[in-house]
DNA sequence: GAGCATATGTTAGATGCTCTTACTTTATAA
DNA sequence: TTATAAAGTAAGAGCATCTAACATATGCTC
């Protein structure tokens, strides 16, 4: 009597039940991929990228420790996918804070650098992995792509801004410039520098004056 | 090769010989903490600020991986003596770099610019140590104060380029977005984002432009 | 010098991590 | 029913950090 073994109750076809991370009844999981990315995601934001542990993420989602290299080829393409899921979170934010401002105006300039600081704030783990040790991910086309979007996203809208559909050169040099500035921006952000010399930030005040500095003719 | 000098005048005692890494004749070292310094840069510059490894700095020193244990309190703290040598040099050279050019002027702006891409460029890996991973040497003392020492040129001289011997609010608040800049600039630049994206960079360029617009008065 | 205290090495090992290999269990579909 | 693939486990190799106990050189006091 070979079929009747710990599974009694799943007499049809029934796979994997739980999704509880901790008590799982059946020999597989079931969704053990996503729980693993999102506990690695947890894990990036509570420990930092470089302090995650593949054991910490398996002891979560409550499988040994050998589990994961069924579903990833090693540790970094675990963090690679939380990269690249915050890639896409970071886009869809941008959209959708330009939304509401009528383009061509500096409000959607503006709203681009809170998204981009925000999300830095919000998820600085995710985002030190997104922007920081290139060395586990520099190779990624995904990553890549992700970010020729995201950057695509910018040097539109600073065309817009300009009155033209189509980007040039100089709207290159202003999304840059933008760019630059709202990652070093973050960057200290969540590092602590800004707290340790004791300088209080108004992000809406300052985004609005690099805005209009950067999008000036510096020629006046 | 300083540190040497009582080895080689002392020919009774005659501790610890050899200078050279590797061949080792006497039990004791004799300059082991220095030479674990720097093995600990090296090693931040060729595999990163998170894979360098206490025991690889043991093997380049010749010595055993407890070692370092009679010198340092952990991994950490041998960080933290290359994060400080780094913010050390990096002071150093604006204060020469700015030294050439006449106070007050654009020039010396750009030269603080310079110096903080050129620094990251050139050792990205021990910039990454001194503003990258703050949780391990968040608290310490001496970082911050060489942080602040630092940024106070810049303060001093955008306050000088305005005509003025006192920093201002409005000096605070410019030097933080050449802080900004200059910073968010590095790291694109260190974690190959600009030549992912096809975008060449003259760096002098892009310092004219960015000093020339955050000097001038935004109200023009 | 002699002898002790201290500084600075060593070896051995506890513990934890990543990742591999070999094996076991389950789901699927012919 | 049964072959096969998918998805888990156990065990362990190899490397890491760090501690403890021990060994040796240096320096200080007499």
């Amino acid at each position: 009597m070979s079929g009747t073994n710990r599974i009694m109750e799943n007499t049809k076809k029934a796979p994997s039940s739980t999704k509880s991370r901790t008590g799982r009844t059946t020999y597989h999981h079931g969704d053990l991929k996503a729980q693993l990315i999102e506990a690695t995601r947890e894990l990036v934001e509570e420990k930092g990228p470089d302090h995650f542990s593949v054991s910490e993420a398996c002891r979560r989602a409550g499988v040994s420790t050998a589990a994961p290299y069924k579903h990833f080829k090693d540790k970094t393409e675990m963090l690679r996918e939380v990269a690249s899921g915050g890639m896409q979170r970071q886009y869809q934010q941008m959209i959708d804070e330009i939304a509401p401002h009528p383009p061509g105006t500096l409000a959607r300039i503006v709203a681009l650098g809170r998204v981009y600081v925000r999300f830095a704030v919000a998820e600085p783990g995710v985002f030190r992995l997104m922007f920081g040790l290139s060395k586990d991910h520099e190779g990624d086309e995904t990553l890549v792509a992700l970010g020729h979007g995201t950057f695509g996203v910018v040097q539109r809208e600073v065309a817009l801004c300009r009155g033209s559909d189509v980007i040039e050169p100089q709207d290159e040099g202003r999304a840059f410039l933008l760019w630059s500035f709202v990652h070093g921006l973050s960057f200290l952000q969540i590092d602590g520098k800004l707290s340790k010399m004791d300088m209080p930030l108004d992000l809406e005040a300052v985004l609005n004056d690099v805005a209009l500095r950067v999008m000036r003719d510096p020629s006046s």
